[in-house]
DNA sequence: TATTGTTATACTCTATAACTATA
DNA sequence: TATAGTTATAGAGTATAACAATA
């Protein structure tokens, strides 16, 4: 039960990014650049490989939703900074996102009860 | 902050998935074979394209985790039937996974408060 | 020697478009 | 003509392994 209101907050989130024209992945790294941030944090914030956000930063890049360079204090490391075009993009996945309530909406009132319950009580 | 709550059920069940030899996908068509179902079905189950369910079927079959045989009533159908390899998979992935609540208690009793109170509220 | 990042490679998930076979 | 499914192709996300540059 749990997991159906979480597969459906992440349709919700996946369908507002396709919206946006970026995937969920790149949002939630858009997320985490209110700093510009080097590559190996990123990594270790999404729990994921370097060579995943390489190419995932690669592809932002690309799209000129993010800036490389390199970090002052470490010539082996890189900062990624957030564009003007990218904090467009954050805001407005934001806007439409709202705080995530929506994807309760297809949920009864005894069942939202229940979960509520759940939650609480876990 | 629901959103939160969803990243990390989400996670949980990757991490399952994974610690049965499975993806998140796969788990999520074994689930739907109680019955056996017309790979037409699955599509409309999952909202993705017959396609993608043709290529996700083809790896549940080389896995040996499902079985495909023609429709009866329908020379153009396929029925997908889950194997006792594959019953096992699920079996051991519901067990592993429980209810979900094992993703909740990163949480704080005042986090789970909150949410529980928009949930029950939203 | 250890750390940061990249490249090469591979696999899964997904979609679109073109196609075959059957209804 | 419409439906069920497949194949070809492509792009995104991810991981492992081997590597270069720097600390």
């Amino acid at each position: 039960m749990l997991l159906a209101v979480a597969e459906r907050i992440q349709s919700h989130l996946d369908a507002t990014a396709r919206a946006v024209g970026v995937t969920h992945a790149q949002v939630k790294v858009l997320m985490q650049l209110d700093q510009p941030q080097r590559l190996c944090d990123l990594a270790s914030l999404q729990d994921c490989d370097p060579s995943s956000i390489t190419a995932l930063v690669q592809r932002l890049e690309r799209d000129g939703l993010v800036q490389r360079e390199v970090d002052p204090n470490d010539a082996r490391a890189r900062r990624i900074r957030i564009s003007a075009k990218g904090k467009r993009s954050r805001q407005k996945f934001l806007e439409l996102m709202g705080d995530g309530r929506a994807a309760l909406d297809t949920l009864s009132a005894d069942e939202r009860a229940a979960l509520a319950a759940m939650i609480a009580g876990g």
